[in-house]
DNA sequence: GTCCATCGGTCGACATTGTCGAACGCTTAC
DNA sequence: GTAAGCGTTCGACAATGTCGACCGATGGAC
């Protein structure tokens, strides 16, 4: 039994295909996605719905993610020990830069955010913990790229889609800005992935010197930037919340 | 095929397993908390590794939840029609009330947070959405239990656990509370869950008129009463901000 | 340093288990 | 009124996951 469990495969599949739509998706339009047979695809789905991971809409038999998706989530963040050293040093570095905090770790083919903390202002923000953002055009994603192997080759291999006219995309560019990266020791990414947006991020690594995640300051372009260049001091409170962060996890240790 | 799937039943009871225990798990102790042989354990989790619902620990081998799981319950709350519809209406309960609002739905045998409004003010607070809360102390749970049938089922059956000296555990006393909260349109929570926390929820319709969810206020009993009595405006506030919401799923047609 | 207990992981035979495709009510749309 | 589509059920088949013994590695106890 060398190969993976298949009907769990199929689960999964199955319960990424309901993420990847943007609505509830039925019984047949599941099966034929997935190459299955009806029947098979309604076994799986029961068993999942009995699980509470999909819920069914009563009135129109649809399928959509159910609420045991997101418990289960909120515990993955519970457990999460890089996320429960970062929490005061993120709160100060929002509270110190004025902008909105990310953590992200590498997750599949990008960043997935970890945490979150709010621009300390009463403006009206969503919460991004559990997004994804892509590895190539954001200071996070470059961080990581530039630092973990992993990272590097899921960036090099994925495609690196222009969001915005300033993306860079051609892999011999892109080298060169991780070469930079890794000798200035964080990225930036100005109005690479989202126009008039900016971010600046720094690794974190564990007691092992290994790269375990990023974090950054992310906002307007106009706030984070100074006659064109990224301010100097929240480069500095960045990188130093990333090495607080590192040293919390054991890294500093010399 | 009358019966589920029972690898499927098996790796969604070893994510609640590692759900539950506080740190990570071993093999051996997953496989014997289930009673599955070693080897069969070993390969469900190696396919939940292999989708991301599991990581494992390099060095020490232990198996904890995996990221996948954070990525996918975000995505149900994204698709979350209730908590898109009450997003604008919790923020405005928030502001008028200055307390934090919580918006829950039924899920097992307690209230799923699927919405989190944080006091408005600077204290420092943690996000509580997904966690759960008990059905029989809290208001949110009240309300439920008040006006959804599957819910109040849920309470009858199940434990009845006594977080202070003023929970209401008894099946008779609990079911007089519920009549109450049906006449009154709210239920309340003062120190029966929390020592020194009170709250006040209502309920939200769908437009055939069904039970979805309750939202309401949470926060210091000082603030939350006066002259030992909760303040008749914030009841108000959080009956508006629930028959807003009502309003908004197409219930209020009349 | 050595031993022993225990860990996570592998392997192959077995039969239990999930899969398939057809058929069933039922609703919806024309 | 008809027909097409939906989600669901069913039974036969064999592919599939399960089991328990076994392996090398690890880590304490002494």
């Amino acid at each position: 039994m060398a190969r993976n469990i298949q009907s769990l495969e199929r689960a999964a599949a199955m319960l990424r295909l309901l993420a990847g739509g943007e609505r509830r998706l039925g019984l047949s339009d599941i099966a034929s996605s997935l190459g299955l047979a009806k029947g098979t695809a309604h076994g799986i789905l029961r068993t999942l719905q009995h699980e509470g991971f999909v819920e069914q809409d009563d009135t129109s038999g649809r399928y959509q993610l159910g609420a045991e998706l997101l418990r289960l989530g909120t515990t993955y963040l519970d457990v999460h020990e890089l996320r429960a050293r970062a929490l005061v040093w993120t709160d100060d570095l929002a509270r110190s830069s004025g902008e909105s905090v990310h953590l992200g770790v590498l997750h599949q083919q990008g960043v997935l955010i970890v945490h979150h903390v709010f621009r300390p202002d009463d403006s009206r923000q969503v919460l991004e913990i559990g997004a994804m953002q892509p590895l190539h055009s954001t200071a996070l994603g470059k961080v990581l790229a530039a630092y973990d192997p992993v990272a590097h080759s899921e960036v090099l291999e994925g495609e690196r889609k222009a969001f915005t006219e300033r993306t860079v995309c051609a892999a011999t560019d892109f080298e060169g800005v991780l070469d930079i990266t890794r000798a200035r020791g964080y990225a930036a990414d100005v109005e690479e992935t989202w126009e008039g947006v900016a971010s600046i991020a720094a690794p974190i690594h564990d007691r092992r010197r290994m790269p375990v995640g990023a974090v950054g300051v992310t906002g307007a372009v106009e706030r984070l930037c100074r006659d064109g260049e990224l301010r100097p001091e929240l480069i500095a409170a960045v990188r130093d919340c990333a090495r607080a962060v590192s040293r919390d996890l054991g890294a500093g240790r010399f």
